[in-house]
DNA sequence: TTGTACGCGTTATCAT
DNA sequence: ATGATAACGCGTACAA
C-alpha cells in the first residue's frame, strides 16, 4: 500500500538532527522547546510538506478534532441553518464534521453514535432530547462531551440548547385565541416522527382547552414536510365531512403555505373564513405577498451557541447546562387582527 | 486518559485462546478462518461488547471508511438532494461521511480536502469541476479516488457525474426564443462565485447571440441564491432606465419565485408583459398556482449515481470516467406558449 | 530544553 | 487454518 504520508515527523527530525519529540512538540505548538527550535521544525515542515496522521494522533493521544452531528433531515431549512452556525465554529476551532441523518429514526441514531465512538470523536451533536434510552446511559457513562440542540430539557444526556417547543405551540394558540378562532385544526406528520412538533401540538391543545376549547382537528400525513404535504393535507382537510375548522397551524412554514395555496385555490378568504399559521419563519415568508402567522426561531445562534458550549466541554471547561432560547411571535396577514385585549368593545 | 475501547482484539484472543489474527480476520470477514472460530470469534466479541478502533484500524491498513463531501451550501435544496443520495448509498456500504461547506471558495476547499488526506479518507467528494489548480494535481498524483459532481468535463480529476450547464442555458434559451422573447435578462449572483450558473448563462446568452440577439441583460445580486435575493434584484431591475426585458431567467427556482412575487406585486401580466423562468425544478414549483417554467435536474439519482461509482473505484473497479445526465425542460405557466415550430402562420 | 522507551489497537507479512 | 513478529505514525511518561 502506498503511503500517502511520504514524510513523517521522524523524517523531520532526521533532517533537523532533532528527536521525534521536539519536532511533535514544536507543531502541536505546546511547551517544552525553546522558540528558536520551534521556528526551525514549522519551516522544515512546510518545506519538507509534512502533513499530520490523524489516525496516528488520534489513536496514540485517545483524542480527535472529530465531532460526530447528528440531524433528522437536510431538507427544512432549519437543521441546515443550525449546522451552518455550529460549522462556522467547528472550523474556526479546527474541528471536522462528521455528519448523520437519521430521517427521524432513534435506532439508527444510536449505531450511527456507536461508530462516531469508534472514531474517538471529541464529541456528539444530536438533535432533541428524545433517544434511545441505551444511547443516553452509554453517553453519559463514557462521558463523552454531548451537545442536544433544538429542544430543551432540564435533564440533558450532557449539555443542551434549545427553545421551548410547548410553550412556542402555546403561545400560538394565545394568539389564535385572541383572534377569535375557535375551532383549530393542526397538520403535521404521524406521531412520534417529530417529537418536538408533537410538544408544539401539545402546547396549542391545552391552551385551547383551558379556553374551555377541547376539540382540535388534528390532521397527519405521512410525507416529508414540504410545500406539497400542506397542500394535500389540506385538501383532504377541506374535503372532509364535519364542521370545518376556522384556522390551520402547521407543522412549519413550508407546509403552512402549501396550504395557503391550496386555500386560495379554492377561493377562500383569508384571514377571516379561515386563518392559517406556520412555524419557524423561513426565508420564504418575506417575500409571499401575504406574510405567514408564525413563530420566529432562532436557528443560526443556536447552533452558535451550541458549537461554543461543547468546544467548552471538550476543552473541559464548566458550561451552562441547559440555554433556552426565547421564540417570538410574529403576526402575519394569514390570520385575523387580534382582538383588543381591552375586549371586544374596544375600538382597536 | 480513560480508554473509550474497553475490550480489544488481544481480549477476544485471550479469552478463546486464539491469537489476534485469527480474531483480526473472522471480525472483517476475510479468508483465513475457519467457519467455526469466525462464529465463536463473532459471538465473544458481540458478548464482550468489542467495538473496532478505526484510528487503529485506519493507521494500520492505511485504509479508512472515511468519505470527505464538499459542497458549497446547504442552503439550496440542491446540494441536500445530491448529498442525501450519496449517504444513502454510502450509509449502505459502511462508509462515514465528513462534511465541509465552502461557501464558494475554492481557498478553504483545498484547505480540507488536505484535512481530509490526514485523515486517510478513502475518497473526496468535490462539487463542480473548477477547483484550485494545485489541488487538482495533488489528488491526481495521489491516485486518491476522487468524484466531481453537479457539473462535467471531459477531463475530470477521476471521475465525475452531472449536467452539461451550458447546454442547459440553452435549451432554456430556445424555448424562450420559441414563446418569441426577445429581451431576455438573466438574474443571478456575481461572477465567478457559482461557476455553473456562470455556464448556463453562457449557453443561454450564446444561443440568443445565434438568434441574432445580443443584448442579454445580466443583474447579480450579492447575496445567497433565495427568495428574497430573486426579489430585490428584480425590484432594482424593474426600476431601472430603459428598454425593459421581456422574459426574466433566474439563477434558481427561489429567485424566480422572488421574482414572480415582485412582477405580480407590480400588477405585471405573467407571462405576456414579461416571462419568468427558474433551474432546478425545486420542490415548491409543485404548488405554485403558477408554476415556473424551469429546467428539471436529477438531484437525487445523481448523488446515487455518483456514489456507487466513488465505491466502486475505491474497491478498484473501473468506472465511467464521465456520467452526464440529461435535463429536461418543463413548461410551465410563467412563459407564454411557443409558437409552433412550422412557423408564425401556423395555425398551433 | 531535549531525549529515550514504550504503548495506542490493529493489520501485513511470513512462517508453521 | 493459525500464529509470531513487526510495523503504522504519533504521543505519554519519565529521564537526563
Amino acid at each position: 500500500m502506498t503511503r500517502r504520508t511520504p514524510v513523517g515527523i521522524r523524517d523531520i527530525g532526521d533532517a533537523l538532527g532533532l528527536s521525534m519529540m521536539s519536532v511533535s512538540r514544536a507543531l502541536r505548538g505546546v511547551e517544552g522547546v525553546s522558540a528558536g527550535t520551534r521556528i526551525e521544525v514549522i519551516q522544515a515542515a512546510k518545506r519538507m510538506g509534512y502533513r499530520p496522521n490523524r489516525n496516528a494522533r488520534s489513536l496514540a493521544s485517545a483524542h480527535s478534532t472529530l465531532i460526530g452531528v447528528s440531524i433528522p433531515s437536510l431538507f427544512s431549512d432549519v437543521f441546515p441553518e443550525i449546522l451552518d452556525g455550529m460549522r462556522a465554529t467547528f472550523d474556526h476551532a479546527g474541528f471536522d464534521t462528521l455528519i448523520d441523518t437519521t430521517h427521524y429514526n432513534t435506532a439508527r441514531e444510536a449505531d450511527w453514535a456507536e461508530r462516531m465512538l469508534d472514531w474517538n470523536a471529541a464529541a456528539l451533536v444530536l438533535c432533541g432530547v428524545d433517544h434511545e434510552p441505551d444511547l443516553r446511559r452509554r453517553l453519559r457513562d463514557l462521558r463523552i462531551p454531548t451537545l442536544e440542540f433544538w429542544d430543551t430539557t432540564d435533564d440533558p444526556i450532557d449539555v443542551c440548547v434549545g427553545i421551548d417547543h410547548w410553550k412556542a405551540g402555546a403561545d400560538l394558540a394565545e394568539h389564535l385565541l385572541a383572534c377569535g378562532y375557535t375551532r383549530p385544526a393542526f397538520i403535521g406528520v404521524p406521531e412520534g416522527r417529530d417529537t418536538r412538533a408533537d410538544k408544539r401540538l401539545a402546547g396549542l391543545v391545552a391552551t385551547y382547552a383551558s379556553a374551555g376549547i377541547d376539540a382540535v382537528d388534528v390532521r397527519r400525513i405521512d410525507h416529508r414536510a414540504t410545500f406539497e404535504a400542506g397542500a394535500l393535507a389540506t385538501e383532504s382537510l377541506l374535503a372532509a365531512e364535519g364542521p370545518r375548522p376556522d384556522v390551520l397551524a402547521y407543522l412549519n412554514d413550508h407546509m403552512a403555505f402549501g396550504g395557503l395555496s391550496t386555500c386560495m385555490r379554492l377561493g377562500l378568504s383569508i384571514p377571516d373564513a379561515i386563518g392559517i399559521a406556520g412555524f419557524n419563519d423561513l426565508e420564504i415568508n418575506k417575500i409571499l405577498p401575504m406574510p405567514i402567522t408564525t413563530i420566529i426561531t432562532p436557528r443560526t445562534r443556536m447552533g452558535e451557541i451550541g458549537a461554543r458550549n461543547i468546544i467548552a466541554r471538550i476543552k473541559g471547561a464548566v458550561v451552562e447546562r441547559c440555554v433556552t432560547i426565547p421564540t417570538e411571535l410574529r403576526i402575519g396577514h394569514t390570520t385575523r387582527a387580534p382582538l383588543s385585549s381591552g375586549g371586544p368593545f374596544s375600538s382597536n
